[in-house]
DNA sequence: CGCATTTGATTACAAGTGTAATCATTGATC
DNA sequence: GATCAATGATTACACTTGTAATCAAATGCG
């Protein structure tokens, strides 16, 4: 229903777009040259497939167009995350944690920050 | 030697057989009939996809195959989660946690259970 | 004014995916 | 032994995705 897919090339160049706004082709191309190993050319079809899918807008500046997000970042993370939540773990979020721990892939820090996390949460109650 | 790429379709025939195995095409599709509109000839394209990937293999049964997983379900959960929380959150944990507590997305036995997580994590090792 | 340059639009094309129908082989049945 | 039913193998086909080249329209330059 209300979120539009986009593939992972497409996220890419949303990342560079929800980091500053508007950008031209142009500037997206820039942005994206030395992280990304990409034609002009690659970028154009993708800004252009993600405005047909409505995931961006772009307002006409002269001889070219600057693009802005129209989905939130907010909004497709979430979207992600849950998918992602329900097809991996039932949609929980403890179990994916838990998952972790057992296979040793939390840092001290993620620890620490997990548990102020918590601590929070319980505060507010 | 690193993980096997299924796709969603085929993760959940893999579920099924994760699940219970070996299992011959036959089973695969019975359990999957009620949770999955597929015909029959769909679920044995996507045991075959997954033969030749080699995520999961056959032995001969008589004139049939029973089939079990190769790659193994912690495996395959712990490099999807790692990919997604790489893309997503730049690697790590806890800014999904965060994420999902901002969004009020966290039931209060989600957060019960992180805390005894954490608790745990904080005592042994 | 005609041409080169810029920049968006159109077209391309192979690999992967979802979804399946059809083919072929082999054991089972009459 | 000839035929049928079961079951794996092959083929199909449209859509998406990654990756781009080429086309076309607008605009600035000489």
């Amino acid at each position: 229903m209300n979120t539009i897919a986009i593939s992972e090339a497409e996220s890419i160049v949303m990342e560079t777009l929800w980091r500053e706004h508007p950008l031209s082709a142009d500037d997206v191309i820039a942005a994206l040259q030395r992280q990304q190993d990409w034609q002009e050319a690659t970028v154009k079809t993708l800004l252009n497939r993600l405005l047909k899918k409505g995931a961006i807008r772009a307002e006409k500046d002269g001889r070219r167009f600057l693009y802005s997000p129209v989905l939130k970042r907010e909004q497709w993370v979430l979207s992600e995350s849950k998918g992602f939540l329900d097809r991996m773990f039932d949609g929980r979020i403890a179990p994916l944690v838990a998952h972790f721990s057992q296979q040793k892939k939390l840092s001290r820090q993620d620890i620490a920050e997990l548990k102020r996390l918590i601590e929070e949460l319980g505060d507010g109650k």
